[in-house]
DNA sequence: GTTGGAATTATTGTATACAATCGTGGTGGA
DNA sequence: TCCACCACGATTGTATACAATAATTCCAAC
């Protein structure tokens, strides 16, 4: 499956593109070479991860229009692929499809930050309240104790985008334990995984320590099974980061 | 815009299907007629439209495959649009994609619909909160009178679906109102607009007076402003509905 | 200089074509 | 009778082709 045809047969130039993307190389990209595709992959969900990394990176600015054309040369497939893991990204809320007028990351807005976070403190309390009656179960306090240390490793690198990762995957990782489908589908869900590098440009900000001190407190409440405590120590947490969060120049 | 070529030159035996699908009659299907689209609306819009409708109406059952072919047949279009519409669904949620399988509705158990019920409160739990402190502006509290209205109506007919369905509209407003844009998004996505008719298989069920009490309890407290009476409800109310929801049978 | 509009280009939307893959049913042999 | 295996049909995945729409440029008239 990995030998494809896909004859292309003159195209050689790069095909002008109108300085809107300018993806930076990629890998190698031999004459004609295809994105090399994980095994068994469909080259929409192929696109659909490399979509998300660029926007996870940077490489593709809120806002910025994203031509399929030129998505298609970078990826090295053609446009229809692309169109379907737009489409993709669309209904999960990534980007806008515009008639006629194609694909635009979509731009957030502080408002925008503020209304995420508090409704990812609704859908999260729930994963916090179900997984700290289940701690006893399986290895769930392992798994968490090396959540936990991802954050603290964030913490001591200083670096916000792990920061948030760790905060992310800290509460995925809950979620699943929680038992409830949809909180956990939801949260795993590109939207979340995307907005919260946006979030990563604005917190933890200058409060490092507050942040660190507050999710020790959430974790401990959490592996020790109160889970009155955990529920009202995140809810807390949570409403100081969205006060944080508007409050920031 | 409305009569674009789309040649289909010889074309004219209705391709044989394999008795997946089977839609019942369309609109009246004259030769070569295609789906007759809105102003400017894209085909895979109108694609995703008539799926939707197909599956709130059960003509797409949980579990049933998508074949593209059918689908495009069906509708009169070419398999693309199709695709792209249901790769925009399973970014939703409704329909799982399964590699080189194609599509499939997705099925939910019991289990799933409770899941569901949880993350709904959670996140209509927002949407009443904020919106209750609201009702004094522009013509909120009026809007909010005419859903429930809506409500009572389909109460008084006993149509599970049209009840289940006014209780979406009535929290679709709701989180319109609230003025938390995410909310509001969430909400309003195929997915909840959807599976709310899988709920209507099984809620009220036989407790149609406890649910319009429930109900009416909720909405006065709303319009009256009084978020903590509100919330409070509200909360209970769910997990009343997520207790009957497991005990039926 | 600015404005209006036609020509041109860029880009999307849709359709068709074909290769790859999955499922199925038949056939031969133990 | 049952199982392995191959051939074939059905369906998806991907690519290319072309029409339709939006954006841009350019030129003339005021």
């Amino acid at each position: 499956m990995n030998d494809m045809k896909r004859i292309r047969p003159s195209e050689a130039e790069p095909r002008r593109r109108r300085g809107t993307v300018v993806p930076a190389s990629q890998v190698g990209e031999v004459a004609g070479e295809t994105v090399d595709l994980q095994e068994s992959e469909s080259l929409v969900e192929s696109v659909v991860e490399r979509l998300l990394e660029g926007l996870s990176a940077g490489r593709y600015a809120p806002g910025q229009r994203l031509i399929a054309r030129d998505l298609a040369d970078e990826f090295g497939v053609s446009r229809n692929p692309v169109r379907e893991a737009l489409h993709m990204l669309a209904g999960e809320g990534v980007v806008e499809l515009l008639p006629n007028r194609g694909a635009v990351v979509r731009r957030l807005t502080v408002k925008d930050l503020s209304d995420l976070m508090e409704l990812t403190e609704a859908i999260c309390l729930i994963g916090v309240r179900l997984a700290t009656g289940r701690m006893d179960e399986a290895d769930n306090r392992r798994i968490m104790e090396e959540r936990a240390e991802q954050i603290r490793e964030a913490y001591r690198r200083r670096v916000a985008g792990q920061f948030v990762q760790a905060l992310y995957d800290y509460h995925k990782a809950l979620n699943e334990i929680s038992g409830n489908g949809f909180v956990s589908f939801f949260y795993r869900r590109a939207h979340f995984g995307f907005f919260n590098r946006l979030l990563s440009e604005r917190l933890p900000g200058q409060h490092w320590e507050e942040y660190i001190a507050s999710y020790e407190r959430i974790h401990a409440a959490i592996v020790s099974g109160n889970a009155h405590a955990a529920t009202a120590t995140f809810i807390g947490h949570m409403q100081w980061a969205i006060t944080l969060l508007n409050e920031e120049p």
